[in-house]
Order: structure tokens, then C-alpha cells, then sequence
DNA sequence: AATATATACTGAAACGTTTCAGTATATTTA
DNA sequence: TAAATATACTGAAACGTTTCAGTATATATT
């Protein structure tokens, strides 16, 4: 680090006290018009930028939040992070990017670490999001809004603000909407389901399941990882199996791709031979020659709202009270499930 | 926050000074190992946790690094600040996420922030990346490296450490690739022409035209500013013209995809009717149906060297000496540009 | 035994801010 | 005119660390 211009020696140049310029500065009341024109000018003059890690000290805010995801390059957390950052920057924030691959132990490091930075908030959308993790920050007493996901222990649950989509609702309108287009053999590939919101979607799909009446054999319902890899791996040996499936729902548009590989490798056509669906409309899915149906997630609103709702948080602008933000699941109908082909058959 | 255990606290409950408790817990020399242990044990008994924006007060040293980047929802950026991140935290380093969307005066507010915050040193790698910001860090004594794009002006190109691909060759490459199948009424569209490696680029491709003998029109070469929108308005004017290309360069994946999308609706098949070929190599080109011939850059790769140079620098470990890397420019062939059809013609 | 040296430990200053309790001066009020 | 009040300004403490100059005690050297 340079040896910058502080505001001692403002003081000195415009012969004022410290307070007095650290005053000016802040416009705070309590100072001269003359003295505090020449003070302002001074510092304009050198280039003086206040220390933020001095200010961070004294003041207890540091203006800094960090962002806990699984992995940045993933087009999903990417738009979230970006919603984030362009919110976070907006307030005055900046974002510390934390990624933890989904591993646990990253992630507690993490929150070690961000407490020791004394970052004013935190915004969470991991996969691996443990409770003890969720109590240790309301422990300390740092704002933070979980982002698709909730603590399952409802005491937890209670007093965490959270902006999820209608998981369970996104669950049951992919099989709603492939049961209108006649399929009845449809396999799904879950999210991780030590997680809220691939619990949810995957009740939300047994209840859709359940109310059109079709019944899968177990096999048909396979955990994922949100890893394309293993949902290609995954849909491969689903194919390969004796009683194939005529539809595939994957919890994740990630996953559904990685599946689509697999359709693709052996030869069938989608949708003509088989369906596609997934979860999150990331932009890839929009792509020609993809056009992947899916269900919506406001990755980017999401991560605006969320760093919204820290930022009132943190600066209690607003009567505190807990939020807890459910965001509707939209159908995005494109050409993966045959919709243009033939339209609903029941 | 919270009311956090402080060194003073510990001190106080080890009946030890303050500076016992730095040096126990920094294991410095000159505590006996008595009271070392006992110093450690409260200390790990009451959970404390330094705090980091004291330390980087009076140590001038933060931990963290800033990372500049045009928009983390693109491909290309989301891989390197995966490098980058991944790294960094390997090091003992936070990133600060900061994206300009391109804008300069976002990236000038950008770098005064950094500085304020102190952070260690800074990974630039934006498409507007004026010398004058640059020149800004070199005077602050701010350790900084460009990840894919250099000062313009040669006295700053000096002075700065940076990894690029040899976006000459890379450029050379592409157009060699296309005239090798045949092609001689190949379009380029063009990075923003204000950055080093775009021009690279567009002057590597010149020079392969001109080695080919290859004579294009100058309404073939458009300069696009890494936009998919842009580019694909770009490509649908350049089809409706009365002498269209059959071959498209895009500088850039994302640009390539645009430009696909355009070639698609028009209804011109990839590669029969038309050959796209883009730079980047981005994840969405590889998948199926996709299948993009491209040039590969290592942006993981060039994120997390970025940060080895960086830290190397911030440390001084190494005997300090401005690191410049060139990483090769390596060809990706895919599908979009018929060499599976037909091999090489030439 | 006297001196030199090593070891264990402490108090206080420093990092760059903000803020609080005071002080001095100017202005208003009665 | 005296008292009350408002305004301008300052010194010092505080935030949580590290480090430096000392001091006291123990050990080694002659």
C-alpha cells in the first residue's frame, strides 16, 4: 500500500483539528462555512479517499457483503451474482464472492471468514446450506436472506428471511404439463435433497403425479447433483433400462441438458422420441437447437430482491420484520416437450 | 455486529498483556509455552476470531484482491473469476466482485473503492479498460495484473503484468481454418475495437486474408461489442445483403451465438449453407446440436494465474519482475464449419 | 561472584477514522 | 448588562490489532 493522504494531514494543511475535518467531510453540522470550504478543497485537491478499513473499525459497518454460492461459472448462480453485485453496488455495497463447490467445510471457512471481515450482511444460495451454519449467523447476530433455499428446522425456518421460488409448484407443473401431452412415463432427476427446494419440487411432482392418476415405478425417480455429468450418466442407464421413460424431468437446467446429451447420444429425437424438461431457465435452454422447456426461476430479481432486503436489514430503515418472499413458477413452453408438435392431448 | 471476543478480553481472563496474546496467537517467539497454551486454549474456548479489518489497519494488508470484470453472467468472465476465486482463496484471499457492464466511469468508481478498501491487488480484465486507470494504479503503487487485454500505450504495456492468449494467432488461425475449407467470402465480426485484443485479433485475421489471398469486401468486417444481440442484428443485415459471406468469424462465442441465431432464422443451415466459427470456447459451445468450432481460451486457467502472479507480486517472494504470458491460441474443431463434411479443400 | 546474555513479559504507540465532552467565542434574551 | 444559549472548534478516547522499547528474571560465561 501507498502512502496516502489521511485526514491528519488535511488537518495540518487547513490547520484545523482532526475532528474538524472528519466533520466537514461527513457534512456534519458544527463547523464554519469558510473553515469547511477550505477543508473540502484541501482534501479535493490531494486526492484524499477515507480509509474504509479505518471506518469500518470505528463504525462497525463495513459496506462490504459477501455472497455464499456453489459455483460461479454455473449459469444460474452467474445471473444471481449478477443481480447481487448490481444491487449491492447501487446501496453502496461491494460483494465478496465466495464459492464452495458444495462443499460443507468451504463453506463454514466462509462464514468464518466473512465474520472476521465484519462484512454487514450475507446472502446465501447454496445447495449445502447446514442449519448449524443458519444458527451460528443468527447467533452472531449478522443479517443474511437465504436465496432458493430454506433451513429445515421450522424453528430455524422461522426466523430466516428467504426468497425461494414456489418450488413445489414448479415441481407439479412440469408434471402437469407433460401429463397433458400424454406422457405417463416420466422419469425425474432431483436436485440434491438434503436441500429445501429440491424437496419441494419433488413433492410438488409426486402430488402431480398422484392427481393425474400415473404411476412410476421407483426407479423413474433418481437424486441428482445438479452436475450435467452425472445427469447424462444418470438418464443414459434410464435409457438403456428395459421399461424406458418417454419423458424426462430434470429438477435443473443443467441437469436436463446433461440428460439431453444422453438422449442425444442414443439416437433418439426430442421431442419427437422422448420429452425434455427442466428448471431455471438459464439462457442456454433459450438457445435454437436447445429450446429446452422448463420452468423460470428469477435468478437475477432474486438476488436484487435479496440484497433489498439485507440492505434494510442492515440498516433498519424499515420496521423490522422477517421476510419471507415466495416467487410464483412460470411455465416457459419452447420445443423439448413436443407442445408445438401436437398441442395438450388431454 | 455482534459483540465479538476481542484480544483484550482474552488477555484479560488469561491474566496476560494484550501483546502476549498477539504473539501466542501469531506464534511469534518470546511467550513461554505455559502460558502460550493457556492463551491459545481460552482463546479457541471462547470461539475467537480476529478481527481481519483491525489486522489489515495496522498491517496495510487486507486479504483481499479485486477482481474487474465486464459482467459475470457471460461465459467467458465466470470462468476466469472461477479461476480467479478458486485461487485466491488457496492463498488466503477474499475477491471482490466488481463488474463495469463496460461502462468506464463504473470501473474509474471501481478503483477508487479498491484503493479505499486497501485491498492487496487487483485482476483487471474489462473490455474498457482506459490506460489512464491503469496509469491511476501504477501511481498508487497497487499491484494489479490484465487478464486478456494490455495498455495501449507502450510505456504503461511496460510496466504492466499480463496474461493473454495470442489473440493474433488466434484470429490468423480462424481465418486460416475457413480458407483451408474452401471458404473466401468469410465475414468477421469484430471485439470493441478499443481494446488490445480485439485488435490483435482483427490484425491476425487481416494477415491470414492477405497470406490466403483472400480479397474480402470492407462492409464483411463489423465491429460488434461482445453483444449476442448486437451480433446477431449484425449477421441478419450481412445475409440480407446482395453478396452475402459463406463463412462467419465471430471474435467472440457469445458474439458467434448471436450471429447463429441470425443464420438459423434465415433459414440457412450450419455448415452446409454457411460456417460459423467463433473465439472463446465457452461451455454452451460444446453442447450438442451446438457444436461451435472455436479457439480456445483458458480462461480458468488465465484466472488462476493471474492471482499466482498477483500474490507473487503482493508477497514479493519471487525477486519482483514484470511477468508477461502469452498462452497459445489453440483451434476447436467442431461442427459449424464443415470440416466433419469434408475435410480441408486446400 | 560479578557480568553478560537470553528469555518472558508488559506498556504504550501506532494504524485512520468518529465521536464525545469540553472550551472559547459570539449571539440572543430578559 | 448579565445571563442564557447557540455556534465553532479541539483534544482525547475508542475501535482491535501489531510492534517496539523497555523491564524483570533466569541462565550462561568468565
Amino acid at each position: 500500500m501507498n502512502k496516502r493522504v489521511t485526514i491528519k494531514d488535511i488537518a495540518k494543511m487547513a490547520n484545523a483539528s482532526v475532528a474538524a475535518v472528519s466533520m466537514s467531510l461527513n457534512n456534519r453540522p458544527g463547523i464554519g462555512d469558510e473553515k469547511r470550504r477550505k477543508i473540502i478543497e484541501i482534501a479535493k485537491k490531494t486526492g484524499y479517499q477515507p480509509s474504509l478499513v479505518a471506518k469500518a473499525l470505528v463504525n462497525k459497518r463495513s459496506y462490504l457483503i459477501g455472497l455464499i454460492i456453489k459455483d460461479i461459472s454455473d449459469h444460474f448462480f452467474a445471473e444471481l451474482a449478477k443481480g447481487v453485485e448490481d444491487t449491492a453496488k447501487k446501496y453502496g455495497y461491494s460483494t465478496i464472492l465466495c464459492t464452495t463447490d458444495g462443499n460443507s467445510k468451504t463453506q463454514e471457512d466462509y462464514f468464518d471468514i466473512l465474520c472476521s471481515r465484519g462484512v454487514d450482511g450475507i446472502i446465501i444460495s447454496t445447495v449445502v446450506a447446514e442449519d448449524s451454519q443458519i444458527a451460528f449467523l443468527i447467533d452472531e447476530k449478522i443479517p443474511f436472506v437465504c436465496i432458493n433455499r430454506i433451513p429445515l428446522i421450522p424453528s430455524l425456518k422461522k426466523k430466516a428471511e428467504y426468497i425461494i421460488m414456489d418450488n413445489y409448484s414448479a415441481g407439479y407443473k412440469g408434471i402437469e404439463h407433460l401429463w397433458k401431452l400424454g406422457h405417463d412415463k416420466i422419469a425425474i432427476i432431483t436436485g440434491s435433497l438434503n436441500a429445501s427446494n429440491a424437496r419441494d419440487s419433488l413433492k410438488g411432482s409426486k402430488a402431480a403425479l398422484k392427481k393425474s392418476g400415473i404411476k412410476i415405478p421407483k426407479r423413474y425417480i433418481k437424486e441428482g447433483t445438479y452436475s450435467y455429468r452425472e445427469a447424462c450418466l444418470i438418464c443414459e442407464r434410464l435409457l438403456k433400462s428395459k421399461n424406458p421413460p418417454t419423458a424426462v424431468f430434470a429438477h435443473d437446467d443443467n441437469m436436463a441438458l446433461g440428460a439431453r446429451e444422453a438422449i442425444l447420444r442414443s439416437g433418439l429425437a426430442i421431442p419427437k422420441d422422448i420429452a425434455l424438461m427442466g428448471i431455471d431457465n438459464i439462457k442456454t435452454g433459450a438457445l435454437a437447437g436447445i429450446e429446452l422447456t422448463t420452468i423460470s426461476q428469477k435468478k437475477y430479481e432474486m438476488g436484487a430482491m435479496g440484497v433489498k432486503i439485507l440492505v434494510n436489514r442492515i440498516e433498519e430503515r424499515v420496521p423490522h420484520m422477517v421476510e419471507k418472499i415466495v416467487l410464483d413458477a412460470e411455465l416457459i413452453i419452447r420445443n423439448t416437450c413436443g407442445y408445438q408438435m401436437h398441442g395438450y392431448r388431454r
